[in-house]
DNA sequence: AACGGACGGGG
DNA sequence: GTGTACGTCCGTT
């Protein structure tokens, strides 16, 4: 029977209350919960900014009232009005015997939180001190996420992402390691023409320096504050040293606490698990760029680097002016040029300006969406991070009790098979054609409506349907309207974000029993069908002859005919496509010159235009000696053309630059991380020497911190040589009471190597490195050759043999359609 | 070669 | 006060 058109109507609010939440409150910028259960909120109202303290009701859902009976009558049901003191109240939810079915709720955190503890000590007869001991009966999320799944309130209703007040440091320091050195600069931006400097040239400046840029903060008052890597480096080391100094670092908004906070955090769970310290201040939201690009990549996974100048360059908003200085020079370069280490913090900070408006639109978008703070939604993970508070927020407002343990137990047994991977041929291919099912995994969710048994209201394919349908408007509208004026930009981000929350609905069926509403079964039901797809569009390419190559999951490489052009190329897999299931959408992705097929997922792409893809690790150096990676570019390109004379005179030319010493010790040097302190070294030392511990002992360095990165090379004599990454100061102290005891600002100077000096040196060991040429680069094209030719190729002494074939007569082996069509 | 473990980035 | 995954690379047997 089909729905009226008010059926219609209510279910798309309400779809659209689950997705958005609910509540009208405009422009806010910042909310900063607490556990005593006031929530302060800043709003930008017409350009100003706002702020309100209100009072929120702590909650916890849980599976039964029976730790709280204790209580007596100071636990009562939500409207319930008795005289008496009630401490505790609850909101019997709608769902199953078993499962998160109250809601209960009191004035303050730990007044909530005592009385149910209280409650399950006398109950397990065991000390608690927290609920996390108590096991699975209680649910519970972030204050912050409290007060926005309670009020239906989201961030930045009616803003753009240029109404925010975005501000940006960037840090200069004489060492990676705040124990090593300090910071003698800050270049500071904001998004409102604001640009300024600060140096600090001798070790004494630095503290004048940091007390400044907490006051600028103040003074400008940002709602945002980014940098790239700013939790990995900026924090961190902003706060070791203001630590050495007795400095606190005030950089929070008037109407909440003022100093940063820091904590551990533990990402992930399980064997993985790893911590970080997260960074929160009141009043601003602390962005990190690193964190975007990251989440940019998991889905093109294109990006060869997740660095600040590499990235800059990859979304073309480097300025061809931009200054470039070498990490390890900078402190050097600022010696003798200070003006042009200025230029070089002032295009990092407007580099990273750049990144944010490319970039962080979709978290913007979502944290329209999502009930969680802009900074987290910035850098949460979208099944768990993003998804599951979109769910929880749902259930809670349709007054519906959250799964419990079903979801946990189904999530382990789905252990399911994941997509197919296929390895058809090895060899070069040319005219290479890419296909791929267009978000697979979420359009069989949608098309077979396979979603978790326990999500009871279907809240998962509802948003899923709807997001769907949303981010195809907002797709054509970004089209229809003019680049020029920017006012695609919110159709663009919010359609990233849709698109980053459909993709996550497959991977949070199948997350593990963290879950709430993980349904393994029902993941496994879509990688089976997602199996099925691929089998039959590799049929069809087979039975029209294509050459396959290889197939992973929902993508496929083949070659076609050499005299097929594009419009050929697109007619067959749109013809292809054309026999998968509705909703299931064939794509045309690209088309490659030649292609290296050398193991599954490991192969390297040429392109008409003649840029070179590699692929997987396989194909890569591990070593990463930057002579060798050239070569390896250089013989990959004549290999994907067939010039077999190019990859002869490539290798043979880099011979010769070895034994002439045509490279520098740069060029050769490896770059390794310490684990290990220098006790712990010391005490392995006789039974087991490690090169990178003995290049700093030959160096005379004696002390170093596990983490640091460290170059090396291996010279004539067979001496590992340390490369300094660094160009040494005097040491900093690390305790401003020390300091002010012995009365000295700085230690003697240290007679280490520097780096400029030792990076052009080139007594290195040249039969080492035409070692490491033939076994760890030239090996690389093993698959592109027959073991004969590959030998007769890559031979050290260059002497022709006896029975070499003239290489005009040696060819790739190809990879070729079974027939001309 | 096959494995666990740890990293990515920042000066 | 929390809650990515994944491809690489390293060091170890």
């Amino acid at each position: 029977m089909a729905r009226s058109k008010v059926q219609v109507a209510s279910a798309l609010q309400r779809e659209d209350e689950y997705l958005f939440g609910w509540d009208p409150m405009p422009g806010i910028v910042s909310v900063w919960a607490q556990r005593d259960g006031q929530a302060v909120i800043w709003q930008r109202i017409n350009g100003r900014i706002v702020n309100h303290t209100e009072q929120y009701r702590p909650w916890v859902l849980a599976t039964s009232l029976r730790d709280l009976a204790h209580l007596g009558d100071a636990l009562q049901p939500v409207n319930e009005r008795k005289p008496g003191k009630v401490l505790v109240r609850y909101h019997k939810l709608k769902g199953p015997e078993k499962s998160y079915s109250y809601l209960v709720f009191a004035r303050d955190l730990p007044t909530l939180e005592q009385a149910i503890l209280n409650g399950a000590i006398t109950r397990l007869k065991k000390p608690l001190n927290s609920l996390m001991e108590i096991g699975d009966d209680y649910y519970r999320v972030g204050v912050v996420e409290q007060y926005l799944m309670g009020t239906g309130r989201v961030y930045f209703r009616g803003m753009n992402y240029q109404d925010l007040h975005r501000l940006q440091f960037d840090l200069e320091t004489t060492a990676l390691d705040p124990h090593r050195g300090r910071i003698f600069m800050v270049a500071i931006r904001d998004n409102q023409g604001f640009e300024l400097v600060l140096d600090a040239p001798e070790p004494d400046d630095e503290a004048v320096l940091i007390s400044r840029l907490c006051s600028i903060i103040q003074e400008r008052d940002p709602d945002i504050i980014e940098n790239h890597n700013l939790f990995g480096f900026d924090l961190p080391f902003l706060e070791h040293r203001a630590m050495a100094h007795g400095i606190s670092l005030e950089i929070g908004r008037r109407g909440g606490s003022m100093v940063l906070e820091s904590y551990p955090e533990t990402l992930a769970v399980g064997p993985d698990a790893r911590k970080r310290t997260r960074y929160s201040v009141a009043g601003r939201e602390l962005i990190d760029t690193l964190d975007a690009v990251r989440r940019h990549d998991y889905v093109v996974r294109d990006m060869p680097s997740y660095g600040l100048k590499d990235v800059a360059r990859y979304f073309g908003i480097a300025s061809p002016e931009r200054v470039y200085i070498e990490g390890a020079e900078i402190f050097e370069t600022y010696r003798s040029q200070p003006a042009l280490v200025r230029q070089y913090a002032l295009d990092d900070v407007t580099e990273v300006d750049g990144l944010s408006r490319r970039l962080l639109g979709a978290p913007f978008a979502l944290a329209g969406m999502a009930p969680r703070r802009y900074e987290r939604l910035a850098s949460a993970g979208p099944a768990m991070g993003i998804l599951e508070p979109i769910l929880v927020r749902s259930y809670l407002r349709a007054g519906a009790a959250l799964p419990y343990q079903a979801a946990k137990q189904s999530a382990e047994d789905g252990l399911h098979e994941g997509g197919a991977v296929h390895l058809f041929a090895e060899g070069v291919a040319e005219h290479v054609v890419k296909a791929d099912v267009a978000s697979l995994y979420p359009s069989l969710m949608r098309t077979f409506q396979i979603g978790p048994a326990c999500d009871r209201l279907g809240v998962l394919l509802s948003i899923l349907g709807r997001l769907t349908d949303l981010r195809l408007t907002h797709k054509a509208a970004a089209q229809t309207i003019s680049d020029l004026s920017g006012e695609a930009n919110p159709h663009i981000a919010t359609q990233a974000a849709m698109k980053i929350l459909i993709n996550a609905a497959y991977g949070y069926m199948g997350a593990g029993s963290m879950a709430l509403f993980a349904d393994g079964q029902a993941a496994g039901e879509v990688t089976r069908r997602g199996r099925t797809i691929l089998t039959q569009v590799l049929d069809s390419l087979r039975q029209r002859g294509m050459a396959l190559i290889e197939a992973d999951t929902d993508g496929v490489y083949f070659a076609v005919p050499p005299d097929w052009t594009v419009e050929q190329e697109r007619k067959l897999v749109s013809e292809i496509g054309a026999q998968l299931p509705v909703g299931i959408r064939l794509e045309y992705e690209g088309r490659y010159r030649a292609m290296l097929s050398h193991e599954v997922k490991n192969y390297a792409l040429l392109t008409y235009d003649g840029g070179l893809i590699v692929h997987g690790v396989a194909l890569r150096s591990s070593r990463a000696e930057p002579f060798g990676e050239r070569f390896l570019r250089k013989a990959l390109k004549c290999a994907l053309l067939g010039d077999i004379q190019g990859v002869a005179d490539a290798y043979q030319e880099t011979v010769q630059m070895l034994r002439q010493r045509q490279f520098t010790a740069s060029d050769l040097a490896t770059r390794v991380r310490l684990s290990k302190t220098p006790e712990a070294y010391r005490l392995t030392r006789a039974t087991h020497q490690e090169q990178a511990y003995e290049a700093l002992l030959n160096a005379g360095r004696t002390h170093w911190y596990p983490g640091e990165r460290i170059r090396f090379y291996k010279a004539r004599n067979k001496t590992v040589v340390w490369l300094p990454d660094e160009t040494e100061e005097a040491p900093v102290s690390d305790d401003w009471r020390e300091r002010v005891r012995t009365g000295r600002s700085s230690q003697t100077p240290t007679n280490l190597p520097q780096h400029a000096e030792v990076a052009k040196r080139r007594d290195y060991d040249v039969e080492h490195y035409l070692h490491v040429l033939v076994t760890s680069y030239a090996a690389r094209l093993r698959k592109a050759f027959e073991p004969a030719d590959f030998e007769q190729l890559f031979r050290i002494d260059a002497q022709p043999g006896l029975f070499d074939e003239p290489i005009e007569n040696i060819q790739p082996r190809w990879i070729r359609c079974s027939q001309d069509l």
